[in-house]
DNA sequence: TTATTAATTGTCAAAACGACAATTAATAAT
DNA sequence: ATTATTAATTGTCGTTTTGACAATTAATAA
């Protein structure tokens, strides 16, 4: 077989930042890693992309592999290709970040790997560069957050509107007037009211929406100014 | 030295898609591929990330080489990695656009790499994956300038209102409304109209601006609602 | 029956938006 | 010198969206 001559060859990994949200705060899913070096240390879910696959498969297998969920909301973030970033041998890492209902994941657990929920600002050092993975991982969360509809995919699928809210709030690190929020998620058309209520945070109860899955997959690249005095 | 047992090892290239603009319309900036296989086949601008290097440095060397143009906007785009992209061997290609003004280039003009501006919807048939490659950077410069001042990279210093208009309108293959475009861009604060006039175009001729680089840097990552009826 | 708590709904002025056409500044033609 | 021509520039107005603000409602607990 032919070959580029001379060209140098390297590891191709992806590494997933995977958030998900209990209803109070934001939070990232990590794991112990499970080779040298580092051994033992916090990282992100990570693998090295095989023969036959994408790097996209490849992040898809890993999350499938240790969350046992399939289908999650993953999008490529960037590359990390420093040549010094994995000091054993060169490696390149592409970036993913996920969003899960994290409810779903526990009905999953597995123990195998360790896997634990870290509140986003309380996480421990993570290994090489991947601090600075969940940094623009969470600055490229609140951009799109704030132009498309993918907050849901942290939600059940029914949620409330109080739920929404401080999902926006934990994301964009902010207060959001509650009324002018209610009203600009209403607006979008992307709800469905539903006749049950959750009463376990109130009295009162709040009333269960959910998504309209028409109108979201067809405004799921719909800019949508989502966040008041929109700023990144 | 220690390394990652039995994983395979795989190529890793950059691919750049340079876009310009005339006047009248949006280019990109092509170059007949000087390696087998393909060879003399239609191209993007690429190479391989050498050893040292990241692949943002690649990118800008391989930009360097082939335009002669240092410190150029360049943006990654995301990464091209099916197992099978490159019938050679398995390598996997980090995309960039590019914006550059296009009568820098031409004053540099280097004949060693038979390079061609071609109309973007008069193009050649590329190589690979290279024709998504260019229609996913299309649109992601249509989505990017929507909202970040970054289509002033690829004008001259000093511009006019309605060269502005028209990059916008073929950026966004639209029409805009010329009050409403002449009121948006200027409420943005970023222009500083100059006292000469640009006679080339009509006889009354058009006040040239030029950018506030001040605001201008403050504002790269703001969002600005540049186009009507913002839709992607 | 009342107190309590959180969810829900309402108002209003300011700004932004989008659709629309008239005026102006220069040159070329008469 | 006057007029015609051409493209740049500026303006209006009704509608919608925004953001700042507080009162009301629905349930449970006391």
């Amino acid at each position: 077989m032919i070959e580029y001559s001379g060209q140098p060859h390297y590891l191709v990994a992806v590494d997933c930042i995977v958030f998900g949200f209990d209803g109070e705060h934001l939070k990232i899913l990590l794991v112990k890693r499970g080779l040298e070096p580092e051994i033992n240390k916090w990282s992100l879910m990570g693998g090295f992309v095989g023969a036959n696959e994408s790097p996209d498969d490849a992040a898809n297998r890993v999350l499938k592999k240790m969350t046992g969920l399939e289908g999650v909301y993953l999008e490529q973030m960037q590359i990390y290709g420093e040549p010094d970033r994995d000091p054993i041998e060169r490696t390149l890492s592409v970036g993913y970040f996920a969003l899960i209902d994290i409810h779903k994941y526990e009905a999953q657990l597995n123990d195998d790997y360790e896997a634990e929920w870290f509140l986003i600002n309380d996480k421990p050092k993570l290994i090489f560069d991947h601090n600075q993975m969940v940094a623009d991982a969470r600055k490229k969360l609140r951009y799109k957050a704030a132009l498309h509809p993918i907050l849901f995919e942290m939600l059940p699928k029914k949620f409330t509107i109080p739920q929404l809210h401080i999902l926006f709030e934990e994301v964009n690190d902010t207060k959001i007037d509650t009324r002018n929020f209610s009203r600009k998620i209403t607006s979008t058309g992307l709800l469905i009211k539903l006749a049950e209520k959750d009463k376990s945070g109130s009295k009162k109860g709040a009333f269960y929406f959910k998504l309209d899955k028409k109108k979201y997959s067809a405004n799921a690249q719909a800019f949508l100014n989502l966040m008041p005095n929109l700023k990144v």
